[in-house]
RNA sequence: CGCGGGGUGGAGCAGUCUGGUAGCUCGUCGGGCUCAUAACCCGAAGGUCAUUGGUUCAAAUCCAAUCCCCGCAACCA
């Protein structure tokens, strides 16, 4: 972004060579700039803006949703650079854990390596989306793992951080904790051995002591987390008590972690590691008092909680001070399902920007969905929103402004004489904007700040049907109104080109480029000014700056690549085991008798069945599947000498066989043939 | 009676805090214009604001109850 100093007078187009830090023409797949410094501080004046994204873990691909977040960061970024604060956009990745320990291994390699491959990932991605992120931080990173050590030392010298034990029944072959319901016969169900009475210390966090502090705050602020649903629903969790936290794991089992200072047989588990990275980054950069006080964390409401509850209190133990705004979005969701990876309706961002456009997909993401709540999220509704905003109310004002400029005045800016009233008119309507359009960033109405934009731009368009330029350039007395017609014209998307930066930067440099203004710094203020494109400025129709999409020919495109296999995902196998381990299960063939829906459960279904002669009752948690009426009747595989469990207050004896897909759809195991009750399965 | 969110023309949403003729975008239908990307502009049809009751001169908005949807929690042997 340039980052001029305001001026109040453009400048003629610089040749070519003249460029500067200009980005790219938008063409869908082209990054559109990578990370850069933070510029300097200018003056003392100038107000600070400190924005993050959640630093996403790497045991996964970058996916919608970390795409919309961290784009919406640097939309919003952008729009505080656009005012001259003094910016600094943070993202990262989180890369210990237990979790990325195991998809190493899946995958053959180090840890490291693989969070370095997925890290990479990110950063590519967000290159490719035009993210300008003035920093990545990487939660493997010796300037992190410095500060979390400080922090976690501070805390425990405090007395905050106590050591806990945890007692229970330890397979060493599992290595893991087992409760007794988990076992067979008092023994592993894997390995078949007796579990050993193991403590195993971890260290807590006293979050509960400072429960009432946090909710007195809240409460006394009302703007700390926003929107107003997410404070009420953190209010809620601090109603009742929230108990201490668990902020270690074992080293021998969890190596892939920070160690804890005073303890080096304990490492830092995922929150006092991850969310520390907020701060993290500006101790390294010794910028704690220039931005830490304006911090804004952008989330998704899946991490309220943490964000929400945990964060807060940890900086209040550690005696840092609170965080300036929690922002609050919900979730894209797809069929009225949330994405997720094992539903199998995933999008893939940079699929979306290589079919739509990197400046379309952002368009989009922010005017398509109200800022903390849910939406759904389609390809037709995209090209939808690109066709009627973009390509009919924008880029068609562009082409048929400069179209009779061309025609009328060989494409130079004409100098505007006397305003008439419907002039003053469409002025006012696009110098108010910045005013407008600042209130709506600043109370996370985006997709308001985009609706006042395109209000304006209707209102230019009507402007045109009004007065009619093609009738004045008809009659050589009319010239000088409609110079000033033209002229008014050029200005408002001038305007418009300025206030939609933020939001579709490539295509906003190429409406200036077009305009004849490519090089001319322009800030916020520049906005509510008019006549800042100097008379006698050559303008350059191109072509149309949002091509209009083919709604039948892209739903073929998009049936088609329906149509393409997904990659199929390697299977997780469980441990080899042996014949005899498979011999000790019981499987017996049953008739549903009775299915009735638990009295006090939403997913459980309470079967009788009979076996032969006998009759047993079985809770199945199926309910969202399959109703009781259908049950019945129904020829089933019982899983019979598994040890009985009370299931919300209903002995189940036994567990009924289905299949499971990734998308979570179940199907019972029934018969191919017809065998009679009791018989007995292998 | 676990916690929370939501139900507004065909679709997506705003309006609800701070009662006062129901609004926006898309879609449909009719018309206009011809500078333009079959675009733009104007007009029309279409809603008992989930239901019922209450408060009020007046309720989408406040209160109460009910129904339905969606998250979280519990739970899925």
């Amino acid at each position: 972004m340039s980052d001029g100093t305001p001026r109040n007078r453009i400048v003629l187009e610089e040749p070519e060579e003249a460029e500067i830090d200009i980005p790219p023409v938008d063409d869908g797949i082209e990054a559109l700039s990578a990370a850069e410094p933070s510029p300097e501080p200018r003056h003392a004046e100038r107000r600070a803006y400190y924005a993050t994204t959640p630093i996403f873990y790497v045991n996964a691909a970058p996916h919608l949703g970390h795409a919309y977040t961290t784009l919406l960061v640097d939309v919003v970024t952008r729009f505080h650079r656009l005012k001259g604060d003094d910016t600094f956009f943070l993202t990262g990745t989180d890369e210990h854990g237990e979790n990325i320990q195991k998809a190493a291994a899946a995958h053959g390699k180090t840890p490291n390596e693989y969070a370095d491959d997925v890290s990479a990932q990110f950063r590519t991605t967000w290159d490719r989306l035009g993210v300008r992120y003035d920093d990545f931080i990487r939660t493997t990173e010796e300037r992190h793992k410095r500060v979390v050590s400080e922090v976690l030392q501070n805390v425990y010298d405090s007395g905050d951080i106590v050591y806990g034990e945890y007692s229970g029944l330890y397979c060493v072959k599992c290595e893991r904790f087992y409760t007794e319901k988990e076992l067979v016969d008092g023994k592993c169900p894997q390995h078949e051995i007796e579990p050993e009475f193991r403590t195993e210390a971890n260290y807590f966090f006293k979050m509960e002591k400072y429960r009432e502090w946090w909710r007195d705050t809240l409460t006394a602020n009302p703007d700390l987390i926003r929107p107003e649903r997410y404070r009420n629903e953190v209010l809620a969790m601090l109603r009742e008590p929230i108990g201490d936290l668990s902020i270690s794991r074992p080293r021998s089992r969890v190596p892939w972690g920070i160690p804890l200072p005073w303890d080096d047989e304990h490492v830092a588990y995922v929150w006092f590691d991850a969310l520390i990275n907020y701060y993290s980054v500006l101790v390294a950069r010794d910028a704690v008092e220039r931005y830490w006080p304006v911090a804004s964390h952008f989330i998704g409401k899946d991490i309220l909680k943490p964000h929400g509850l945990f964060w807060p209190i940890m900086l209040k133990a550690a005696g840092i001070p609170l965080y300036q705004h929690l922002n609050v979005h919900g979730y894209w969701l797809n069929d009225e399902r949330k994405m997720s990876k094992s539903l199998g309706n995933v999008v893939r961002p940079l699929e979306m920007v290589r079919r739509y456009g990197n400046d379309a997909f952002r368009y989009f993401l922010i005017r398509d969905m109200t800022f903390g709540l849910d939406a759904s999220f389609s390809e037709v509704a995209i090209a939808e929103r690109i066709n009627s905003d973009l390509a009919n109310d924008l880029g068609n004002l562009l082409n048929r402004t400069l179209g009779m400029l061309q025609r009328y005045r060989d494409g130079v800016v004409p100098a505007a004489g006397a305003m008439e009233p419907e002039d003053v008119e469409l002025r006012k309507a696009f110098t108010d904007l910045p005013a407008k359009v600042t209130r709506f960033f600043d109370s996370l109405q985006f997709e308001r700040a985009i609706e006042a934009v395109m209000e304006a731009v209707r209102k230019a368009n009507k402007y045109i049907t009004d007065v009619k330029p093609w009738e004045l350039a008809r009659d050589e007395a009319d010239a000088a109104r409609l110079d000033t017609v033209l002229n008014t014209l050029l200005e408002a998307l001038r305007c418009a080109s300025i206030l939609l930066d933020p939001v579709i930067p490539g295509k906003a440099h190429e409406l200036r480029k077009q305009l004849g203004i490519r090089n001319a710094p322009f800030d916020l203020s520049n906005a509510s000014q008019w006549a800042l494109i100097p008379a006698g400025t050559r303008t350059a129709l191109g072509e149309p700056l949002f091509p209009k999409f083919d709604l039948e020919a892209l739903q073929r495109e998009i049936e088609e690549s329906r149509a393409e296999p997904e990659p199929p995902a390697p299977l997780e196998h469980k441990d080899e085991v042996a014949i005899d381990d498979f011999a000790r299960l019981e499987f017996r063939v049953v008739t549903v008798e009775k299915a009735e829906e638990h009295p006090d459960a939403d997913k459980l279904l309470v079967l009788t069945v009979r076996m032969g002669p006998e009759t047993r009752t079985v809770v199945s948690g199926i309910k969202a599947h399959y109703s009781a009426d259908e049950m019945v009747g129904k020829r089933l595989i019982l899983v019979t000498n598994l040890k009985p469990v009370k299931l919300r207050g209903i002995e189940s004896q036994g567990m009924i066989l289905a299949a499971e897909n990734a998308a979570g759809e179940l199907s019972l195991v029934t018969l191919d043939r017809d065998l009679e009750d009791g018989s007995e399965v292998r």
